[in-house]
DNA sequence: CTGGTTACTGACCGATCGGTCGGTCAGTCC
DNA sequence: GGACTGACCGACCGATCGGTCAGTAACCAG
């Protein structure tokens, strides 16, 4: 029915205004997020991006540049959703807080991209599509530790703790839930499957508190 | 040039005296955790295993049937691991470090089924296999959450934090260093990518004393 | 008008996929 | 010995995989 008289008359259209090769990114990164590398056809990538499978071959050489080309853009959009987290303001825990919450807005707010970063980094051989993502982490990474020893040198944060194992514990837990978001719902005794703000306001509380009796406040 | 005269032959060798049904589910949980379940192909499980491609659908009907027994396996596996890491006595601080530490130790020394289990976890569809895996989570979830409440009840625990998100704090801490083991060892100023258990405790220490000032003693 | 470039296509390729089939061989029971 | 069973195999199947190629329609430069 969209099936139009030439080629270019198709392309003409560009199907919802955007370009082929944009829409073909974006098909791409849906159904290597959904299916996985190995799980994901380059035959129903192109149907998905109402593209002949021919031309997907045209714009990316092989199965594996597309893959990258994918990747990369995750990356990228990824570095740009958290730039923003650590920029801000105002008393220490509040900082906390924000920081916590705002990562798992941004990945959930993300989660194609992120399935994707995820996906890449949990591969145990060193690709170069691994590199990609893990200079992106690294450098997020190493922000939020900036961040915490530097509030440790001005005595705001418990100097005891090693800074990086804080930092990880607090990305570990909004990765945790995000990854298995789907699984908490069944849990029992746990309110906070469909509240992943609560839940990250919940962890600093954890975190920052500390299980430790004598600090009830 | 393991190749014998006549089938029989061949398996009265037992090939290193593992019953050739054992001996291809062990293959199969190891590619189908390297590759995934779209990645690992029936003519390799087969060739790892020993066996013609035939047998294996001659004992298992399916590459799903084959997959599911896998996971159910798996998941029997990681349960019985589990099993004993909550059953200690001691002061209950040491008593979080022995569950942290042998929890990650647990995980490590089955890396593979925890990768299949794992991955199961992440899949967004309720599949029959997820509900497997489900259970036995839910289950080892429960007593982490039951021990933590406890303590809390016996003022040995800060009352004021939810118990369930402690327990998926110290959860998701493990699991997060697990899934990225590999790409941490590329971090900057992370001491602790060779070094799991000393982790494990640093975890504790963040989350039991807190990141508050107040608690560096 | 012409020649080159770019986007795009359907027809086609060899390889590999999951799965089937017919049959061999050894052990078991009667 | 004969009927039956279960483990096992090679040969083969249709479907699908990633990838190629010749060609066409539209656009742009001269």
């Amino acid at each position: 029915m969209a099936k139009v008289a030439t080629a270019h008359e198709t392309r003409a259209f560009e199907t919802d205004g955007i370009p082929a090769r944009e829409r073909l990114l974006a098909c791409a990164a849906s159904i290597f997020a959904k299916r996985g590398y190995a799980g994901a056809s380059m035959a129903e990538i192109a149907a998905e991006a109402d593209i002949s499978k021919s031309t997907v071959f045209h714009h990316f050489g092989s199965k594996r540049a597309l893959y990258l080309a994918v990747i990369e853009t995750a990356a990228q959009d990824f570095a740009a959703t958290l730039e923003t987290v650590l920029e801000k303001t105002g008393p220490l825990d509040e900082r906390l807080v924000d920081f916590q919450c705002q990562h798992m807005g941004h990945i959930l707010s993300n989660e194609l991209v992120t399935d994707l970063v995820l996906r890449e980094l949990q591969k145990s051989q060193s690709t170069e599509s691994v590199h990609l993502v893990r200079d992106v982490l690294s450098a997020n990474f190493m922000r939020l530790v900036d961040f915490i020893s530097e509030a440790q040198s001005q005595k705001l944060l418990n100097e005891a703790l090693d800074p990086s194992v804080a930092a990880l514990t607090l990305i570990s837990a909004n990765v945790f839930f995000f990854q298995h978001r789907k699984v908490l719902k069944h849990l029992p005794n746990f309110d906070y499957a469909d509240r992943p703000q609560p839940y990250a306001k919940a962890v600093i509380d954890v975190i920052f508190h500390g299980l430790d009796r004598d600090r009830s406040e």
